[in-house]
DNA sequence: CGGTATCCCCCAAGATACTG
DNA sequence: CAGTATCTTGGGGGATACCG
């Protein structure tokens, strides 16, 4: 059964969250985004480019992951040419660059988790 | 196909990540862990306040981030009484502390695109 | 009180093949 | 080059009932 209900909650384009927390999540978490987003912190990327930086990442799912991203605003795509070979370059918008301190929060904690807990290889 | 892969892949109890950002998200990603941690923050909490708190969440799925917060180390579980009603309380583990700057990032964005975005309900 | 047990559904994500 | 199309699978998460 769900447990009771108090309000501090948030509405954000149609979706329902119980805090700002969820809603944060909501937009960069899952397996990717925050890796995404991190790669395009300091410099626009194409798709391959992305592909190669990012091991283990099909894609697939690197393209539905960058769709979505669009969507929220959080990136925009740019395309360059008509006929193949075409180039396309993703880019964090000024929404995404509002995320860039908390992506570097992420990252220097999951850097601080690997030097206690991990081994690089 | 799986794009080509280069190295600074790192490994955390077992688990192979492609970096240190996709680590810190195995961590504390998910749609609700950091929630839970960050009402565990400034307080021990029992199960049924944490519950009570977060609205949306139900016993099962509460439970089991519970437990593998728990497992990953980031909370402790210390439970109070032998017979019901017993009284159990979790709270953060220094490890889980160390996640706070990250936390209040996530929810300094989060509120930031909720004054931006979002309306309060 | 603080959970499990059980059942179910959906979707994130992988593998592989193919295309504008 | 930058993706789709198709199929498949795992598991996250919901609903409800029950237990120590």
């Amino acid at each position: 059964m769900r447990i009771e209900c108090q309000s501090d909650l948030v509405k954000v384009s149609g979706k329902l969250y119980p805090c700002t927390v969820s809603l944060a999540m909501d937009l960069i978490g899952g397996k990717w985004k925050a890796v995404i987003l991190y790669h395009l912190k300091d410099s626009a990327k194409r798709y391959s480019e992305l592909g190669k930086e990012m091991p283990g990442v099909t894609e697939r799912t690197l393209s539905l992951q960058l769709k979505q991203l669009e969507e929220d605003g959080l990136i925009s795509r740019q395309v360059y040419g008509e006929k193949p070979p075409i180039k396309v370059i993703y880019r964090l918008t000024d929404f995404g660059k509002s995320c860039i301190p908390l992506l570097d929060a992420i990252l220097g904690w999951g850097n601080q988790v690997a030097a206690q807990k991990g081994e690089f290889v």
